[in-house]
DNA sequence: CAAAATATGTCAACATGGCTGACATAAATT
DNA sequence: AATTTATGTCAGCCATGTTGACATATTTTG
């Protein structure tokens, strides 16, 4: 049942039965363990889905999470890459080499900032990312196709206020922009 | 459902392999950018929160997860933990080695079995354990506080449609059990 | 203009947490 | 008695994160 409770007191209930689960409740509000536990289920095979692909051209999570962002933002700086990933710049320098080297990702002089190393996804960079993305968006319109109509914008509602309130607006920014960038 | 999400068209030919995207009739499926963006933000936020905990205890996400899943079974198998976290025995191993060593978690003999090691967190154990997911829950009740009622059952059922179809089942019979678990 | 700040890259070393393969032990099953 | 099962362990490798130090080119600033 939907029991998004008043005040401090949470009350998780039960999958699939319904029943509803009274709470230890040390400190007074119950954990909840349903949304922590499937969100960890959900993420893993949500993530799970590329790596067969990626496999394949010997490359991990950490290349697919690279190529994924420059892909969907075009001409970004390495710098707005870091942010995005919150990583050093050795470990994204490490992926990206190798994205370089093998031609997925280009680098490009900035025009107004010549220090600037912009990057892009060649022809061969964007294939990959939409394949990878093509997957994921398999289970994600699986998952809308069994709940009803509305699902779509109930998961975005929900992941949305599921992020740091500090990010959220960069967040919601960046993939407007970079819907927008996609377009052409 | 049709605002953000538009533009790069998922087509047979740039995913290269054939594969066949449900519902793309007309030559494409939009890829579901937000709902892949929105995923990958809010679960490193929702992970990142215990981190700072962790620090202290000079722990690890690895042993966020076994301590979870262990207070949350009591008794359970180290062979379903291993199901659980898709691990190796090995991997599993050094995580779980620490945690026993420092009295998070014990081991009994299984009495039907005596083969088997059941594990259980210890009173210190149940404790870190508590105190990691309330920091999680703070989040997620957060979240629900901003969306409406029914929040929690629309993230509960788009969650549980993401998971692969072979598992579950099993992973709502446990969460399920888990909850009866805990109730003591 | 000289100095400082910025954007990026690189080298070296180390930590975490995955993996494989081989082997060991005790207990249950056949 | 032989085999299978549940678990543990040693050894080494790999991917990907970290810190710290330093280099280079370019832009900004006093």
């Amino acid at each position: 049942m939907a029991d998004i409770n008043s005040g401090t007191k949470i009350s998780a209930s039960a999958i699939g039965d319904g029943t509803a689960v009274p709470g230890a409740a040390e400190g007074g509000t119950d954990a909840a363990w349903d949304i922590i536990e499937l969100l960890f289920f959900a993420y893993r095979d949500f993530v799970g889905d590329p790596d067969e692909v990626l496999l394949k051209y010997a490359f991990g999570r950490a290349h697919h999470r690279v190529l994924h962002f420059v892909n969907r933002n075009p001409g970004m700086k390495v710098a707005d890459l870091l942010d995005i990933l919150n990583i050093t710049k050795q470990s994204l320098g490490r992926v990206l080499k190798q994205l370089i080297d093998q031609g997925f990702i280009v680098q490009k002089e900035g025009e107004q900032d010549r220090r600037q190393r912009l990057l892009y996804a060649t022809p061969k960079g964007e294939a990959l990312s939409l394949k990878l993305a093509a997957l994921q968006t398999e289970r994600i319109n699986r998952a809308f196709g069994e709940l009803g109509p509305g699902a779509h914008e109930a998961a975005r509602r929900f992941l949305t206020a599921m992020i740091d309130g500090d990010n959220r607006e960069g967040v919601l920014r960046q993939i407007a922009r970079a819907d927008r960038a996609k377009v052409r």
